[in-house]
DNA sequence: TCCAAAAGTGGGATCGGTTCCATTTTTGAA
DNA sequence: TTCAAAAATGGAACCGATCCCACTTTTGGA
């Protein structure tokens, strides 16, 4: 493989001029461009990444951290970040904490990223306890947040406003004259399943039907934690005509089940769901649900975290406002 | 941030010790081993990876490339081969050729990873002719390819037997006695697209139930493409009571489309999907489908090429086989 | 006790870029 | 034409590891 020195010396420059070229930096006379050119091209030059991180002291890598990578939630998330990375240049690498057992096991995802020299790092975590986010916020400038807001990090959390999206979920199941609702909530101890709960309870009650607690049942935002919850749910003797999913992977399962039971949707039971995932359009019936701005929010993330790593000056918006999507899921 | 130089000084120590301890390569006496232990610890030194990358002339990245990163398929592979590269203390950075127009633009991405210095690269193909793979596997040593068999890189190709899927398929279907089935097709130009449906093609006329052409509809392996063919095939006179899709995404979308047209599934028409992603257990009916083993295949390719890069000796196997699963949208 | 083999060691050369700086060349207004 | 400012340049120092090699120390069988 080539190398600068080879390129100078078949170009008659000095290194530093090639340097100058390569990265555009600087200044170099339209001679020594032309000459510098030939001499790549016939070489076949191309610039060896890990020399340049080494003595720019820049890796061109960005860390993403995801607690999970079940479903097409944060599928959508990789997918967009990927994208708006590679259009600049930067790559991406991945550290899926799903296998975490511990908290313990959790940082040491994150210190796969961090040992890898990574400029600047993606988080995507809505469990504020996990672990000292604004500890490691103050040690590391180039961290960014992803669907939790703090005020601790300002300019570097981006969010969704979860407690609107819950009150919408409220507003439309009442709209349709749903009275008596039972709602299946992801982990509490997650700020957005917590805000998008707490919101759509005290959108009830205020509008004058509060749930009781026999019509809540707390389960999580996976497949198999949403299986839990939906038999828990028809377990009980529990009376309702429509239900709240926390997220839609929650929804597509209650939907199976209800089918699978011969309950109609929405005939018998009404079904809304949050997030508005990929799938929402194809679920059988179509699934009525809370459109989260997931890509729009992630890209944002990105541009920021581009912003302060690589002075970029790239737009982006901190909050998001979900809207109501409608489909056939829900009905009078 | 502390370099070897400096734990060697603290350490009392030469920096080809500090090396040498660090990499566990190579000898280092009990009593150097504390000193510089306790150097490294009281420093918080972490060494650097660019440096150690350049030195050892290995970046520990492995580059993976896929087709696009719409729906569960390609997740369900990335999120395996992120937790085996993990696994092995190696990162994987991805590229998405999802919006390449041109096949100078997949080629570009593939240069994407190959600027990168990757170690080693995963494709995902079963386009075949998509780029010349032989003359970059050529190059390229350490490239492995996943869902794609050619003999020419025996040993480097991982595939399942579509062949006997497409054919699992047509007999599940008559078994149930439907002899009138109709069947959406991913693009032809796709080696595992075509290998199934040819299967079975050839095992439907084989057993003496020829598919007629206007109740084959080509489509595409993705959501848009499925609703397409999905119309296409509804708006044709076509009679049949049974529906092979080319992989699970259509079969959803079909399903969905049914559903919304008063169809029932599977007492009007059975539906049998291919791949069996991790949504298969939660559309409404449950699908039935051939159980693709993606996940064992993109942990075997994975495999391969950490031995083939790192020398390692991890297990693999090169050939898999697809199996049914029944659930319940095939009926008799 | 002796001594060859094995284990352990220090430090310099190296990887292939970027960056800095002193110096030379070019530019263009007076 | 003159000359200060701006542009262009070459090459050495540096980034922080690994690896090699010549050398010293330890080991253990005779």
């Amino acid at each position: 493989m080539a190398t600068v020195k080879d390129v100078a010396k078949l170009a008659g420059v000095g290194s530093g001029t090639v340097s100058r070229y390569i990265s555009g930096t600087g200044s170099v006379s339209r001679k020594s461009a032309e000459k510098i050119a030939r001499a790549i091209e016939q070489l076949n030059y191309r610039p060896n990444s890990m020399a340049r991180s080494l003595s720019s002291r820049r890796s061109d890598l960005i860390g993403v951290w995801v607690p999970s990578l079940e479903g097409p939630y944060y599928h959508m998330m990789i997918r967009t970040i990927e994208s708006a990375l590679r259009l600049h240049g930067k790559h991406m690498i991945l550290a899926n904490a799903e296998d975490a057992q511990s908290n313990e096991d959790r940082l040491a995802h994150l210190d796969y990223l961090i040992n890898r020299d990574c400029d600047g790092i993606l988080i995507s975590s809505s469990l504020q306890s996990e672990f000292e986010l604004a500890t490691y916020a103050e040690k590391f400038p180039n961290l960014v947040v992803i669907n939790h807001h703090t005020d601790e990090l300002a300019g570097r959390s981006f969010s969704i406003d979860h407690d609107l999206g819950g009150r919408l979920a409220a507003r439309h199941l009442l709209e349709l004259g749903h009275t008596r609702v039972a709602t299946i909530t992801g982990r509490l101890s997650a700020q957005d399943a917590r805000q998008r709960h707490h919101a759509f309870l005290d959108e009830m009650a205020k509008l004058g039907h509060p749930v009781p607690p026999k019509r809540i049942i707390e389960g999580a935002f996976s497949y198999a934690g949403g299986e839990q919850a939906v038999a828990a749910l028809l377990a009980t003797d529990a009376d309702y005509s429509a239900v709240f999913c926390g997220n839609d992977k929650v929804a597509m399962v209650l939907i199976a089940e209800l089918h699978k039971r011969g309950i109609s949707v929405p005939g018998d039971v009404s079904v809304i769901g949050y997030d508005d995932v990929e799938f929402t359009p194809f679920t059988a019936p179509a699934l009525s649900t809370i459109h989260a701005p997931i890509e729009e929010m992630s890209q944002s993330a990105c541009h920021q975290l581009l912003n302060l790593t690589y002075g970029l000056d790239l737009p982006y918006q901190e909050h998001f406002e979900p809207s109501l999507s409608v489909r056939q899921s829900t009905g009078p």
